[in-house]
Order: C-alpha cells, then sequence, then structure tokens
DNA sequence: ACAAAAGTGTTGAAAGTACACCCATGT
DNA sequence: ACATGGGTGTACTTTCAACACTTTTGT
C-alpha cells in the first residue's frame, strides 16, 4: 500500500542507547543487523517511526520488539540528520539513550532473527551507520545526567549497596572517589534511606543495603536544590 | 512531482526559538501565520526540511527566509513528534533555539508574507500548535547555558559594559545578584578582556566596555574547568 | 590469624556570601 | 551641587578535599 505526498520526505527512525550495568561494567546493548545495509555489522537497535506514533513510544516499541525490555528509564537524546548517514537515501533519526540494570531486567535476547549482545565500552566493535557517534554523545549525556541527577538508582537494583553506588560513579566519572567524603555528600543529601538488611552473597564483609528515597528526591527537585552528586 | 513511499512517514519541520537582547528585555521572535492551520495565530518561525538537508542547515534556511536571520548562534533544543501536535497530519518537528543580540543583528521583517515581531517574554501571546510547550523549553534551556556556559555573549554586543552582563542574568535566572561577587567571579575566570573604550550614550557616569576572550574560554573548556557563572 | 572490604571524623584550604562607601559624570 | 549609577575590599560562613585507622567476616 503507496502512499504519496507532494514533496519529498526523508524517513523518521528512533535508535536507543541502552546502558546497563552488570558487577563489572558498564555495557551497551547492540545488535547485529540481519539486512542490509551494514549486513553483519553491529548497530544500535531501533527502527522505523509509524505515523500517528509519537517518537517515545516509537522508540519504546522498538526497544521491545529488538531486544525484549520494557518499562525502562528512556530519555530523548538528540535527532541526527545528516543526508549522508545512510547510503540508501536520507533518512532522519531521533536517538534515545536508556538506562537499564541487568539484574532486574535480565539480558534477553532479541525477538527477530538479529542477534543482541551487551559489550563493555571500550570493547564495541565497529557500528553501522553513524552509530559510534551516536554512541559517544549519549556516553558524554550518561555522564552529565548522573552528574546532575541521581539517575543512577536506574541502573541500580531497588536495594544497593553504598560501595556498589560508588563504584558506578567511578566507573562512569572514570576516576576514583574518597569513601569518606562519598557518604558525607549523600547522607547530607538525605535521598537514601537505610536497610536493615545486608548483602548476601558478600565474600567477606557484608554491606548494608540501601534505598533511593524517591519522595525526598522530589521535594528536593521541586525546590530547585543542588543535587549534584559529584 | 509526487513522491510515492513504500510506508507512510510522518513530515518533518525544524522550529525555532529566537531570544534577542535589546536594552531592556530579554524578547522572542515570532511570526504570524498567513496561512492555515492556525491562520492569523502567532507562532515560531520554521517550515518543512528538505531532503538531502540536514536538520541544521534547514533550521537556518527557515529563519533566514522568514525573518532574514543568518549568522547566528543556533543549537538544537528537542524533536516534538506527538501525533495530535499539528491538527493536519502527523508532523515531527525538531526545534532549535537561537541567540542574537538585537543591535548587531537588527530585527529584520519577515520576507515573505508573514508579519514578524519581537515580544518580551510576559507578553507572549497564545501560540499556533504546541508552540507554548516549546517556548517553555527553550526558555528552561537558555537558563541552564547561560549558567553553565558563556552563551549570554551571543546576546551582547561584541563590546558590553559589566552591567549590561550582570543585568542580563538577572533577567535570566530571575533573582538579583551581588555587584562585587558577580564581578570578582568574572575575573577570576579570566575570559573578559578590558578595553580602553567607555560607553558613549551614558546618561551618567560611562561603564567601561569589556569583551569576550574567546581563546581563553576555549582553553578552559578543553580543561574541563568549571564555567558556572552563577 | 589473616586477608579483604566496610565503615567512620577531623582539619586546613578554597569558595561563596553578605555588606557600605567613594567616584565620575551629566544635568 | 546633586542625583545617578559605576566601581572597589574585607570579614564571616560554608563547602570541599585530603587523610588513616578500626570493624567485621569468610577462609
Amino acid at each position: 500500500m503507496p502512499f504519496t505526498y507532494a514533496y519529498a520526505r526523508p524517513a523518521l527512525t528512533t535508535d536507543c542507547v541502552v546502558f546497563g550495568l552488570d558487577e563489572d561494567d558498564i555495557k551497551v546493548l547492540l545488535i547485529q543487523r540481519g539486512l542490509e545495509p551494514f549486513r553483519g555489522q553491529w548497530a544500535l537497535p531501533g527502527g522505523f517511526l509509524r505515523t500517528g506514533e509519537s517518537p517515545d513510544d516509537g522508540a519504546r516499541r522498538e526497544l521491545r520488539e529488538e531486544t525484549g525490555l520494557s518499562e525502562v528509564f528512556l530519555e530523548q537524546l538528540y535527532t541526527f540528520g545528516e543526508p549522508a548517514r545512510d547510503p540508501r537515501e536520507h533518512v532522519v533519526t531521533i536517538a534515545y539513550y536508556a538506562l537499564v540494570n541487568l539484574l532486574e531486567h535480565p539480558p534477553t535476547p532479541a525477538t527477530d532473527a538479529d542477534d543482541a549482545a551487551w559489550f563493555p565500552f571500550d570493547e564495541v566493535p565497529p557500528l553501522a551507520f553513524d552509530h559510534e557517534h551516536i554512541l559517544a554523545l549519549a556516553r558524554t549525556r550518561l555522564t552529565a545526567k548522573l552528574r546532575y541527577t541521581p539517575a543512577a538508582f536506574e541502573l541500580l537494583p531497588e536495594k544497593f549497596t553504598l560501595p556498589e553506588l560508588q563504584s558506578l560513579y567511578e566507573r562512569v566519572l572514570g576516576h576514583t572517589l574518597d569513601k569518606r567524603n562519598f557518604r558525607k555528600k549523600l547522607s547530607k543529601l538525605g535521598i537514601l534511606i537505610e536497610t536493615d538488611e545486608f548483602q548476601q552473597d558478600a565474600a567477606r564483609r557484608a554491606a548494608r543495603l540501601h534505598r533511593f528515597d524517591h519522595e525526598a528526591y522530589q521535594r528536593l527537585a521541586k525546590a530547585d536544590a543542588d543535587l549534584t552528586l559529584l
């Protein structure tokens, strides 16, 4: 069923950079393309936006179809539309990034024929289209996001230890943090709730589990408080 | 000359929120629509993206065609694509914001039939489509941008006085600043060059003119220095 | 008993904030 | 001469950054 317009239109897609945290590393979810162009190469999950579908919905749908992920933190990143970015024709893509924690949302295989896999940052293979460029911007944005908002809690399970949280920040920021200063800042902010539980599997001394205090955070955000967590 | 595709495609436009500074106020450039829908209502300048044209180029072209402005600071804001945002059909728009200073880029009239005019923030009329929503986001972004980068200098003429700069910050941030502390912070940053000139038209004591030190700024930005100017 | 990671306070430096007077100029 | 806005320094408070030892627990 063909569709005809008075003027030429670029095609519109959404692409999504999915960041996932496992015990060791922050990883990125990639799919191996089953179709031309760039067949067999790795790429960001994504696909064509349907008419009547908002870009947010489209990004969520593609993510669900290609990777099985749903109910994740998803935010628009940037729109890329250089005419040469797709060899076939002019394709404009609205890029998103998503944060998931790999323990609560296990790494589901793709539902269609394409292969999906998680890659640590420094082992990302060459990517199709301008996806390396998109990924680079997403990484920058992730750093900024974690610095100024408590988005880190989207990457962690509901209950987490302070060393886990600190280690997440250290890996994203690219440098180590002082344990005492890090905890001091957190406790002054008051967005963590101490639980009575401790981690179970610990090989050494078990760390206390904490939860994120959504309500306290809402209050602070509404009051325009400074939420930088270094 | 009609164009036919295998699947339906949303239309793609760019829209631009143009902020301009004159002596009194930060103003927004709006055009009065000459065509349906929303004929006669005020709206953001913008129009359809052509195939083979990058969104940045499209936004610049529309801005030039509709308002005569060129060579301005232009940055992508967000992409809006709710299917209901245009009553005709699904239109996705890539929104930009621009910063101009009204002394160096005088308020040129529109080249096509539409009327163009500058409105202070609190006198913006009801806008077509979801343009009020776009404008609100642009305002938030402008505040953040001025806070963390020296984008303020895009709004000012090449040579400006410190009271002008401070007043700009005060209007954007919505509160007053201490004169001495403001100057202290600026001089510590070292991104201003003192000239030997003074303002001419002053009704009272003339203030010294300063220039923005682009090179010093580049050096700082490259070194990831903290550039917050309150 | 020891190895390995969890947890906890203090001090000095830097930055931020509040605050008041003199100066230059046009009328 | 005076009214108006331009220009300047200091003391106090808060925040940031550096730093080392004790505790717990599994092996």
